[in-house]
DNA sequence: ACAGAAACGAGAGCACTGCTCTTGCGTTGC
DNA sequence: GCAACGCAAGAGCAGTGCTCTCGTTTCTGT
């Protein structure tokens, strides 16, 4: 399972064999990369990457043992690159409220940019689930740059303090804690910091898959209030 | 196009043979909605509905022009039960609070026992997608249940003061307002209960989808946590 | 340097899919 | 009664994921 990464991605070939096998595995994770924009997940078939590169449909089967791992081979650099995204739309040394702000923006983006990409990630699995320790990592890039700037602005200007319902600290998995720990976050806060996260990637999910359709008139718009309403639940200073 | 619900289902059979043709197209929907069950969309096969009901392939397609059509069938009825779900857990006698944790906890126990549902309802699009019209007044049960407990709890005991940042009026689609008029909400209120539906949905797909793992401990807490949590954005009575 | 081992590409083939077209039977309505 | 229509079945097309075999190429250990 996902041995294409140490084979062919990270070590660096030696020989001229695994020299080529490196090339063609990156050539078709390219090409199954411009079907998956083309036609999506559902529709992305081996045996047209296969043609593309005008190989035999059973030969790229000595590169991925099968479909869906060719599809968790993109779900894993899917992840790297809307995780690259909300870093790079990160500022910082700007305010936190310009920094939260830049970031849900640039998610965004790249979300709109690439909505099979976006389906991959947050839409309805469609393999037997990608291997979720080499996974999680690079998946926790994303929430854990929201995280970061909460964390700055808590250690900087300090969050607004809370109203409303309290989370039960026995409903967030401590190894949640531990991994935000250099945040130095109460479980109120690391409850509203999945909250966040959640709402980032669901607001637009409704806006990709159509269903503010006759709801909201300017998704942008909306868009923009959300992210300020969510950072305003965080205790950032959005009026 | 979703000729089925007028042929088959709503108009009452005359005919022998209308007859046998809504009892089949009924069968039809049944044997899918098992497999939808049991495999999901993806693995929702034509082929083995026909061979299921012992009939041949090509005869189901007297019923359902494609495969599409047919999930959209299924959709349709999922977004009935739903709603169905909503509006039985709701208790109109009972405080707005008690309700609305009542219906979120409905919602979520009909998506828990019906994930494959859930995808075809949330997740990503498959087909060419549902006939606009016809679906989205039943797509609105479900949320319009959400809007009547805070309009009745506006009319009784009225909505807590609101903080944070409020919505542009031009994000929310006036269509929206009027659908909503009865209820006779603000834009903020609109926007906010927006959200609230969509966290509704939001946190149960995560749920859904592993997303939660290693980040909540225990899923059914910090649903009720997001239950009161997004309550109490809209007004109501959560501490 | 050479032989054995390992990796490789191509092709055929299996079981499956959605969907179409034709054929013939049965029902319906004039 | 008969023409017209509804219907089920079968064959068939193009496509899919995946497996197996069969030569060929490349690497590696002696």
């Amino acid at each position: 399972m996902l041995s294409f990464l140490y084979t062919g991605l990270m070590n660096a070939p030696r020989t001229a064999r695994e020299r080529a096998r490196a090339e063609l595995t990156k050539e078709i994770l390219t090409s199954a990369r411009r079907q998956l924009g083309d036609v999506g997940a559902p529709g992305l078939s081996l045996r047209s990457v296969a043609r593309d590169l005008g190989m035999a449909s059973s030969a790229v089967y000595r590169y991925f043992a099968s479909r869906d791992e060719l599809l968790t081979a993109l779900l894993v650099e899917s992840y790297g690159e809307i995780g690259d995204a909300a870093i790079a739309g990160d500022l910082p040394d700007a305010a936190p409220e310009e920094r939260w702000l830049s970031v849900w923006r640039a998610v965004r983006a790249w979300c709109l940019a690439n909505r099979h990409e976006y389906a991959l990630l947050f839409g309805t699995p469609v393999p037997g689930y990608a291997a979720p320790h080499l996974t999680t990592e690079i998946a926790a890039r994303m929430p854990l740059t929201l995280a970061r700037i909460v964390a700055d602005a808590k250690r900087s200007v300090g969050l607004r303090p809370y109203t409303g319902p309290v989370c039960d600290p026995a409903a967030i998995e401590p190894a949640m804690l531990d991994l935000l720990a250099d945040g130095d976050f109460t479980v109120e806060e690391t409850a509203r910091l999945i909250l966040a996260w959640n709402r980032l990637v669901a607001v637009i999910g409704y806006e990709l898959h159509g269903h503010l359709k006759n709801v909201t008139a300017d998704d942008a718009l909306f868009f923009e209030y959300t992210a300020r309403a969510e950072g305003a639940n965080l205790g950032l200073a959005f009026d």
